[in-house]
RNA sequence: UGCUCUGUGGUGUAAUUGGCAACACGUCUGACUCUGGAUCAGAAAAGUUCAGGUUCGAGCCCUGACAGAGCAACCA
């Protein structure tokens, strides 16, 4: 035998994220005077998901991480499409996540007489210009990304005649969709952003937060870099798809700006996950039509969903750390994110007995009114956790699916003749069952007990290979309990050159258990309480649940290498 | 047939200033277990999209291909 150096394990470092490695760059080289702020920028148009999370673990974790300030600004610059009931979702859920914006609480809408006094200047400046043509007219104008657009009979315009239109704009004296103020760049550019975006348009609904002061208001473009620039932004973290937006960004900050500073715009890779879809206007869609119960419902991926449905904060956010930040646009295994929940739950969650398909089994030789309470251990992974106590009693239910008539090799559950553990109790022996004559279905199972076996006691180290779950028959409680499943079928539902997601809605994403039993000390559990159920998975307390009408909700299936292995034998039961 | 971005095990990410391609999930073994969970030990799996070039040495630098994505809302 060869004697080798114990592996010395080097820390595996983290690894920065690209944008952490600007950061900390621009932290050492002192620009901005080494100041990082960032902002997450949501617009309460919905409700935020996961891939929002993912942003908001960047913008405020960066912050946090290197002694920065994070603020949240509202994007608020399109009032048909936008409502306050969405701002108090958004701040609930990303306290909820467990980041603070102290006192920066902003609105693009705070800005906005800031704002117009820019476009002012840019017209001034024979930057800008109002445009009388129509949307459609000035669409065509604008090319397409392989040819360049024409200069609208409106570009020279005269400042002065431009001034009094937006005025009059604003004044509410022109329909909604006959002018458009436009910055004067380059028509011909291959960037399709820089070929005179239009910058303010005609909106006449009112906005949540403005009222009807404002009849004209700024698009995107024209508020994202000057807003980031007024809050003394210097990380702009945001999406992909906005890479080609950052030199109009960079153009408008330039004309803003009167020092060195300026803010910069960084893009990062959007959070896509298998199984799930995260368009909002799809989302809302699901939830209109009712596909969804809302926009909680637990199999949505936003994060009143995913509450819902009993994860945790913070395994959301160490799926997030799991994935990373990079510009490839990839697609994450929705399994990783199961696996970090069952991660936090298995060292959190405390154990109890539940049966979703409940088999009676008598005990023939189990006294008929003896009641014994047993000692279980709450958490196998936590010793302070402590144990409990579970009644013990001559009948009770196990789940069906642990016994069968003729099992199949390694089956080590009850069978005929077959002895097993109920789990902190005895070991039994099966004796017999009795089926239902017309059904078939197996109705009792039979069985004796082995007094000498009870958990704990000295004689208790007879082994055998299977343990089950059970609840006293007496004693149990009846409870609802809502097994959820991925809400889609298909690996890459909105990825698909079919726009049509509904088609590849599962239709088994949600099955609605009605005669379960769990053990007793459930009776109690409060809203979101976590527990699981030993040998099944995650559970949690669905809002639905009240006092003798308990309602869990799965959170995720414990791994199962039973029901693995019975698969690829082709055996399922 | 324009512009911008991106190509590293099955998946997601690493790889200090060029220096033996690393980690996690997943998969497969085995051990242990009063959860077929967890835990522990181990294995398989990429030679970095391709072709050239520079270099003692290239995932990293250069050139050229190829592939994918984004961009043509008075949305964000």
């Amino acid at each position: 035998m060869n004697f080798v150096n114990p592996k010395e394990k080097e820390e595996s470092k983290p690894g920065v994220s690209f944008i952490e490695q600007i950061i900390i760059d621009d932290i050492r080289s002192g620009k901005n005077n080494g100041r990082i702020h960032t902002r997450f920028p949501p617009e309460p148009n919905g409700y935020l998901h996961i891939g929002h999370a993912k942003a908001i673990c960047l913008d405020f974790g960066m912050a946090l991480k290197h002694g920065g300030k994070c603020n949240l600004r509202f994007d608020d610059t399109n009032p048909t499409k936008e409502d306050v009931e969405y701002v108090d979702s958004i701040k609930e859920d990303i306290h909820w996540l467990g980041f603070d914006w102290e006192d920066r609480e902003f609105y693009a809408s705070d800005y906005f007489g800031k704002l117009f006094e820019f476009a002012v200047s840019l017209i001034k400046k024979n930057l800008a210009y109002v445009d009388d043509q129509s949307a459609e007219v000035i669409s065509t104008q604008k090319g397409t990304p392989s040819q360049p657009g024409q200069q609208s009979p409106f570009r020279n315009r005269p400042v002065e005649e431009n001034l009094d239109l937006f005025y009059r704009m604003n004044e509410g004296e022109f329909d909604e969709g006959s002018r458009v103020l436009r910055a004067k760049i380059d028509m011909s550019s291959p960037n399709m952003h820089m070929r005179d975006p239009i910058i303010y348009r005609i909106i006449k609904i009112p906005h949540h937060r403005t009222g009807t002061k404002w009849m004209v208001y700024p698009m995107y473009d024209f508020a994202h870099g000057q807003c980031d620039f007024f809050e003394g932004i210097t990380h702009s973290l945001c999406t992909l798809e906005f890479e080609v937006h950052r030199p109009l960004y960079d153009w408008l900050v330039e004309h803003l700006k009167t020092s060195d500073y300026k803010p910069r715009q960084i893009e990062f890779n959007r959070l896509n996950l298998t199984y799930t879809m995260m368009s909002k206007r799809k989302l809302l869609e699901l939830v209109k039509e009712g596909n969804v119960s809302g926009w909680d419902d637990p199999r949505m991926p936003t994060l009143s969903g995913l509450r819902r449905r009993g994860y945790t904060p913070e395994s959301i956010k160490k799926f997030i750390e799991l994935i990373g930040y990079t510009k490839v646009e990839a697609i994450n295994d929705v399994s990783l994110l199961e696996y970090a929940i069952r991660e936090d739950l298995n060292l959190r969650a405390p154990r109890v007995f539940g049966v979703l398909n409940p088999l009676k089994v008598i005990i023939t030789n189990y006294p008929e009114d003896k009641i014994e309470n047993v000692a279980v251990i709450n958490n196998p992974e936590d010793e302070s956790m402590g144990s409990r106590e579970v009644p013990f009693c001559r009948e009770v239910y196990i789940e069906q699916e642990d016994f069968m008539e003729t099992p199949p090799p390694k089956f080590f559950r009850l069978a005929p003749g077959n002895e097993v553990r109920l789990k902190g109790a005895y070991i039994i022996k099966c004796e017999g069952f009795k089926k239902n004559e017309k059904t078939g279905a197996v109705e009792e199972v039979y069985c004796t007990y082995d007094p000498a076996t009870r958990s704990g006691g000295h004689l208790s180290e007879k082994k055998v290979k299977g343990t089950l779950h059970w609840v006293s028959a007496k004693h149990s409680v009846d409870a609802e309990v809502r097994l959820y499943d991925r809400l889609f079928n298909h690996e890459d539902p909105s990825g698909q050159k079919d726009d049509d997601y509904r088609k590849f809605l599962n239709p088994d994403s949600l099955k609605i258990l009605k005669g379960c039993k769990v053990e007793p000390s459930l009776a109690s559990a409060g809203h979101l309480d976590k527990f699981q159920f030993q040998r099944i998975g995650y559970f949690c307390v669905d809002d639905d649940s009240k006092p003798g009408k308990l309602v869990f909700n799965r959170t995720v299936q414990l791994k199962d290498t039973w029901a693995k292995m019975t698969q690829s034998q082709g055996q399922k039961s």
